[in-house]
DNA sequence: TTGAAAGCGCTAACAA
DNA sequence: TTGTTAGCGCTTTCAA
């Protein structure tokens, strides 16, 4: 019998904590050998492991992962800090990935450890502060930017990390992106190619480096096409649909307003389009509107998003694997992946710029 | 000097782990001494804490978490087992609510560990091995069912836990919920009072515990505004807004189409909005739609859209506040909390039923 | 006011 | 093939 400790009586639910010793002593075996069986080391007769593994079983033992973690000094834990400000924060980005590293994490045996923080010195406190207190054998790192003090400071320590985007003021290290660069200049071709002359571009702040990224793709494609780049059809705004909503407003209010608008994500062209509909425009035919990120909303908005298709989910999953790898010596120095974008077009860009200004 | 052992070849960001025997050698105290002087007992004198605590910060000392958690047999950390399904997730419910919690659980000192399970025999699975491990202290549980065997299994067990929800199978247990009932009768009173008779609900699986509150409000409203209730104007859709277009489409092809149609969330809502715009009505004129959780982009769709605040951030800090109150002891038994929702009238269910079919 | 010692549960080097 | 022993780094009696 095993005596009722105190620890019953405030935890409930540990009543049945089996431990090694427990087994050990059923099958009047040591610890060592109980240890050894179940993690099926050859050097343990089949006989005793059987015995071991029965009464394990019985007993319902289950490892006790404080300890293994202590005595292995790894987590099987993988970071995830989401560099987001307050309350009203829903980018669909961030849940699909999670779904993404979530699923492939549990597939390979890992937890996730999820906190927020404010882009920052709170945020690079956090990454130190977990690196140095062992909580988790590696991060996956999300909207680099380009001049990343993360990444710099991971780098630095040697520490495992995996980033979704690149970045610029580093040396080589493991990620995953996508080429934006590439898939703004396909949108901005294809609105060439409709006709249009005055494409606006809503921009996000450029030390995220997709933003860069895509900007410069819009720039890259402007000039591809022949077409003069006006600032003043250039704004930078936050990402959210509210903001391209208003940015949008203020581009048609000007007196020769764009006939396009290349927005940098979904959100804010979802937000583009309520603001050319609320001005009377008839999207897709008085005026184009393209996003990028192909958000599940961007299918079923009315009317359909054209946009560059980015898979988050699988991304998620590639990010993650590349981390276990990395950490479990696996694929110690695992390939950075660029993937080619592609466009797609739905009915917001129309077919044909039928007021082309200019 | 530190000799440099066979870790740091391998784990080189651990070269500066500094633990309390090195604080303990350089102030030639014992460990003992050293980890009460950290933690502030009494028993030690102020100038052995000064020089302690000076050692500790000369030495960039941080406590070891995963001793610290093999010790005291708890992990600091919140689990959080995301029920979904696939790749093509991406609600923003989640993505808000996470935020609630994440911030307030780093305000409070814990980690969330997160996982992401579909409903069912596999997530069971995962809460049982999460709870006999000892890898978290304690869960946070969202959408709830009303038959909820992750609750039934939690009470048994005694295992701390908050639930965003109620459920209808099991004694008591700390709960924030949302009077979804009471905020669904408030749309459909709202939309009788505009003169609509033939009012659509496009609702969820049933075994949803809000979805099911939110068909009552919707049936009980009805009834208090002396409407009968049209089985063929009630749909079970799955919460995206894909299904909302689709449902509302098979709904105005119908020979008498509702005037108004209550979704039982927004995604839904936005879905039903570009639905009824393809078939060419001007949503708040022609047709009333509304939705239900005032998600950001309730706010800036095209028209904006009528729906019922749920302050999900909010409701992710207090559900995370509360199960800290649980595990710490400080509020063994928290009052559960139900809130009553306000109703957001904005464009998209009009002013007036402008076609009240009969 | 301090320190020695035990132990959280597990793993692994070394002996037998 | 098995057991002894020694930790992982920390907290906490208990005795000095």
């Amino acid at each position: 019998m095993k005596p009722v400790s105190k620890t019953f009586w405030l935890f409930p639910w540990r009543q049945m904590s089996v431990t090694l010793k427990d087994i050990a002593r059923k099958v009047g075996k040591s610890v060592t050998t109980v240890s050894r069986a179940l993690h099926d080391y050859d050097d343990v007769s089949p006989e005793t492991k059987a015995l071991v593994r029965q009464a394990a079983s019985e007993l319902g033992y289950i490892p006790n992962i404080l300890a293994q973690r202590l005595q292995k000094q790894r987590t099987d834990t993988l970071g995830f800090i989401l560099p987001t400000f307050g309350p009203r924060f829903s980018d669909p980005f961030f849940s699909e990935f999670l779904a993404g590293i979530g699923n492939k994490a549990t597939e390979l045996g890992y937890d996730i450890l999820v906190a927020t923080r404010p882009p920052g010195e709170e945020e690079l406190r956090a990454y130190r502060d977990i690196v140095q207190s062992y909580r988790v054998d590696g991060f996956i790192l999300v909207r680099t930017r380009r001049n990343d003090c993360r990444i710099q400071y991971l780098l630095e320590t040697g520490f495992p990390f995996v980033a979704f985007g690149r970045t610029e003021n580093t040396g080589p290290y493991p990620y995953v992106d996508e080429d934006g660069e590439y898939g703004m200049r396909l949108v901005v071709r294809h609105l060439a190619r409709l006709g249009h002359r005055r494409i606006a571009f809503l921009g996000a702040p450029e030390n995220l480096m997709f933003a860069h990224c895509r900007k410069q793709g819009y720039i890259h494609g402007m000039e591809e096409a022949g077409l003069p780049t006006d600032p003043s059809l250039i704004t930078t705004g936050d990402l959210t649909q509210r903001d391209g909503y208003e940015k949008t407003l203020q581009l048609l209010d000007t007196p020769s307003p764009p006939t396009a608008i290349a927005a940098s994500n979904d959100l804010m062209a979802l937000g583009a389009i309520s603001a050319a509909q609320s001005r009377g425009l008839h999207v897709g035919a008085d005026i184009a509107i393209t996003g990028f990120d192909n958000i599940p909303l961007a299918e079923t908005s009315h009317p359909p998003l054209t946009t560059v298709h980015q898979p988050i989910y699988q991304i998620g999953q590639m990010v993650c694997e590349m981390l276990v790898g990395i950490i479990t010596g696996a694929h110690p120095h695992p390939e950075s992946v660029l993937l080619k974008p592609s466009l797609i077009v739905r009915e917001s860009c129309g077919t044909q710029a039928t007021a082309p200004a200019n």
